[in-house]
DNA sequence: TAGATTGTTAATCGATTAACAATC
DNA sequence: TAGATTGTTAATCGATTAACAATC
């Protein structure tokens, strides 16, 4: 049975990785929980406690080696696999996913985008094609997806829910607006743009008072 | 002086408004914490001590009415002022975020973009024009602007947050993947898709284990 | 009035920070 | 070895849940 790890922690591990590849870049070895901790604008304890549950990544009297630590994050994120990821929804925001070349980099292969437009079908993004909603079933039925990123309109989100578990997707990447209700042994992730902009909104309403 | 309110109970607050938005679509006037809390998944004294935060909505023995609960969270988010709002990077993201009806629904007006893209200069987006970047110093002069939307190539996003700020613009909705330092007066609201991706990978690899 | 449900205080739980012994 | 810094335990702080008096 593995240690559960609390969500506060999860959610600040993509974000060691991307100042530990800062970092990196910049060529520098080695670094210190506090040295850190001013970087991130955290506390040094809490680098610590939250690397610690992972494991022992540091060494006393040194800290810890960048290189290393960047590796060991990117496992326990699972960036050392390869996940194949499909795109519902070729729209802008569909094709704008596409195109980060990010993902890629990081073990997340864009191998196919469908929608129902006759527009967009057969088109390519960065020579990805784009196929008809039709050979969705086939499509995943010959090929290994890990991901089905949600792009289309929301109202078709619950439906197309529904098809993809029914094909043994296990995860969901939802940008639909809209919380679909999955079984225990799928994983959604929802990014939901307009409560980000609302709490932006709060933010600055919030100032003038 | 106000009360701060902490982040955790911001972070929920357009999560009820999206709730409420339903029940009020199908018609429902009224409701308890409790039979929300069912909906929701969440805690009966947790919806009431949100709320409370910001004001008694509810009545003893009656519960909440949904449409006034509804406007009330509006309010606190500020979606009952307009917020006037231009798009810097007019690529397939910006594009996207240009093309959501709900945003204007929730008082957020899309009223330019902006790109140094020759292809896409002239061009519009749902009746808004995409304008040379060169326009934007002029542009923000002679136009009221609340909010600027990041979704240039995050190299750029340091010089151009320079830039806004200097031009009066208080509120950055940032996608260059970037953490931007800002001045105390100047909010910011990051959102990270990789982080989110990177997330769900996690949540993937561990459940294999 | 009796029943229902809020608003709010008190109790609990979990997350963060501080402190320090272990150790490189 | 002495100094530095981790890993980890203990203390604190804040957020969530439970309980109940107030009141519609």
């Amino acid at each position: 049975m593995n240690k559960v790890i609390s969500n506060a922690v999860i959610r600040r591990m993509p974000r060691y990785y991307r100042y530990l590849g800062d970092l990196l870049d910049r060529g520098i070895e080695r670094i210190s929980s506090n040295e850190l901790s001013h970087i991130m604008n955290v506390t040094a304890s809490q680098i610590r406690q939250d690397l610690n549950n992972f494991g022992g990544f540091g060494q006393q009297g040194y800290g810890y080696n960048v290189k290393k630590l960047y590796e060991e994050i990117g496992k326990i994120l699972g960036l050392d696999v390869t996940h194949n990821l499909i795109i519902i929804g070729a729209g802008n925001l569909g094709q704008a996913l596409a195109g980060y070349v990010q993902f890629e980099k990081r073990g997340f292969k864009i191998i196919s985008l469908f929608d129902t437009n006759e527009d967009v079908i057969n088109k390519t993004v960065r020579g990805v094609k784009i196929r008809p909603i039709e050979e969705l079933d086939d499509y995943v039925k010959s090929n290994k997806v890990d991901i089905a990123a949600f792009t289309m309109p929301r109202e078709k989100a619950p439906a197309m829910a529904k098809k993809i578990i029914s094909l043994g997707i296990k995860a969901i990447w939802n940008f639909a607006n809209m919380e679909l209700s999955v079984p225990d042994d799928v994983v959604i992730e929802n990014v939901h743009l307009s409560d980000s902009l609302m709490q932006l909104s709060y933010n600055i309403v919030k100032d003038k008072n």
